[in-house]
DNA sequence: TTTTAGCACTCTCGCACTGAGAGTGCTAAC
DNA sequence: GTTAGCACTCTCAGTGCGAGAGTGCTAAAA
């Protein structure tokens, strides 16, 4: 589809522009990447490029930005090549957490500031909560017409209690309903194992026939989400990038990730779904206030179970080479640690 | 100092421009406020408020403003009157409450919620955690130049470990110096007590003679900080407020508000300082990032002991009569039902 | 056939200029 | 002591202009 040439100059139109954040010119490649070609060759590449949906003119007489898809292509590259595993970071991170090593929640604490702080990216990581409790006994009540009171008696026989709040009233006889449901299909099983059980169940039915059943399941999942521990950093930094001169983008995305679910659910899913890396470009973003920015996630396992998920939220323009590269290291540290295997630096 | 009616004027010049925003004019004073007076005389008035500096005028021809002094004249004026309780919030409140009167953390979570929606501001409590648990053993030990682990061990023989990032490296004899003193100066008491001898100790001593000492006092401050509970709400709903159409004053509350450490020792000297309620208008704060800003805060108790802080930060313009109005109405409700009474909104 | 040089064209951006509008300070009259 | 009137000042939005950057196209060179 894209000959070598047309593929090299993309990536280079990329680069270009994720280090100088300015619409990239022709002459600009020409100069500084060679390739032996004048600038009109580049030029005319540039222009099929655009033609193909990789790249786009702000206006007229200015330089190219590449398009999501550009974006994509360029980290697929990156993807794809072995990965560099940062062995700088690693170290630097095995010095820091070295003496909390039995403390997840102080490591994660620890990683996601390190992160956030070297990259200059919101740093997000979250963790599912004493996954291996086994829950007894579920009961809903309504509190109002916008609360309901969920309460799960562990086999421990301590109960926790968790407060939803809800768009659409439920009566309680509805909510009777659902306790009743998810008391039978659940009885007995751990958290993790609701967790994945919701998620095959919510993936399956996806034409969901039973609306009650699917509003229960739905609840349900809710309810285990605000169990989890969300650890974010690195919020006022993105003030300092150049791309965020224009408060508006900001502004959502500090809106998304102050709603925590949002960023939850996300975490949520990735454990779930891919396995390893996972790059979310703009548009590929289903949160409507983050198509403006870039996700690199990654799962970090506890042997071989899915444990939780750690990310870099930085603008469509961040430099995905560092960043995919710095998740990767931390959750395959972060991986080891918790699989009570050593690694050398 | 000021008559009667440069007062009236004055206040209603700052009422003004906390509703509009704008520099206000002596006309508009006129029109809108009347006092049976002309344009050129309030003008006249307005003249003379701002020699003695309360108005300002950001330029020849544009109206006034008024400048922390005359802010602090219009607070002053609203926290000398009967507080208004805000009936209608505290109902409210005792809605959204009535189901986890139990849980303290549920609670302030709502509540910061609740203040954080309905001002547009940032609401902020503090909650020191486990008040009442009595410390048997500290110990000290160095991880790394620049960061130290606090062991406390308590009377149940359960022990906490905090880490504490230092900026001045310190050796590991200066190190068990420290815990000496500390284990020496604090055994026994609990962690409330504590953190009350050690305020006394540190405004006794305003010339600490013994450096040694008075760092460990800091640190022993700085480890039990951590242990509070902080809960932040309403960052993006900053974001809406006209006055920040500029983006680096709302960067640095971020900055500040990130940097948990800066708010909790704000609410922490608030705790043990001030009773009751506290107004912080912009340059009367000690920290410099939050001089664009002013704090409205109130302790509220535990019986009488005090318990935790609750605050709002908006523009130096925001509208404090609602603000003193509302913080006061919750810490006084979050008071009641700590100390286990009733109250009939 | 592919690449390159040259050139006219287009669009943004920063700058200076301008007039309307708002508010003031001052003076003289009430 | 208060008010009306007026000249003055400053901001702000809108306009026009020239420099600069980058393009697309054409014709020549490889």
């Amino acid at each position: 589809m894209l000959d070598e040439r047309a593929k090299k100059i993309l990536i280079a139109v990329v680069e270009s522009y994720i280090q100088r954040l300015d619409p990239v010119g022709s002459r600009h490649i020409a100069k500084k990447y060679g390739f032996d070609l004048s600038s009109a060759t580049i030029r005319n590449v540039m222009a099929d490029l655009e033609e193909l949906g990789y790249l786009f003119q702000p206006h007229t007489s200015a330089g190219r930005i590449p398009t999501d898809r550009g974006f994509r292509f360029y980290v697929n590259n990156i993807l794809s090549n072995e990965p560099k595993i940062n062995t700088l970071l690693i170290r630097e991170l095995t010095r820091r957490l070295e003496d909390i090593r039995d403390n997840i929640e102080l490591m994660l604490e620890r990683t996601t500031k390190s992160l956030a702080t070297l990259t200059h990216y919101v740093s997000v990581a979250s963790h599912p909560f004493e996954g291996n409790t086994i829950i007894k006994k579920i009961e809903i009540k309504k509190l109002s017409s916008s609360q309901i009171l969920f309460n799960f008696e562990t086999a421990e026989g301590i109960t926790k209690r968790r407060i939803l709040d809800i768009s659409t009233p439920l009566s309680q006889s509805e909510l009777n309903e659902a306790a009743r449901y998810i008391n039978l299909r659940f009885f007995g099983y751990s958290i993790n194992e609701i967790r994945e059980l919701i998620f095959k169940e919510m993936t399956r039915e996806k034409v969901m026939c039973d609306a009650l059943i699917s509003k229960s399941i739905r609840l349900c999942r809710e309810a285990l989400l605000t169990e989890d521990m969300l650890f974010i950093h690195g919020f006022s930094q993105v003030f300092e990038l150049p791309d965020f001169f224009n408060i508006s983008k900001i502004r959502e995305l500090v809106r998304a990730i102050e709603d925590k679910h949002l960023i939850l659910n996300l975490l949520d899913e990735l454990i779930y779904k891919s396995n390893g890396m996972k790059v979310i470009i703009g548009n590929e973003n289903q949160i409507k206030e983050m198509q403006d920015f870039s996700i690199v996630a990654s799962t970090y396992y506890e042997k071989d179970r899915p444990a939780g998920a750690i990310c870099l939220i930085g603008p469509k323009r961040m430099d995905y080479a560092k960043a995919i590269s710095m998740v990767r290291s931390v959750s395959d540290f972060i991986t080891d640690v918790l699989s009570g295997r050593c690694r050398h630096g």
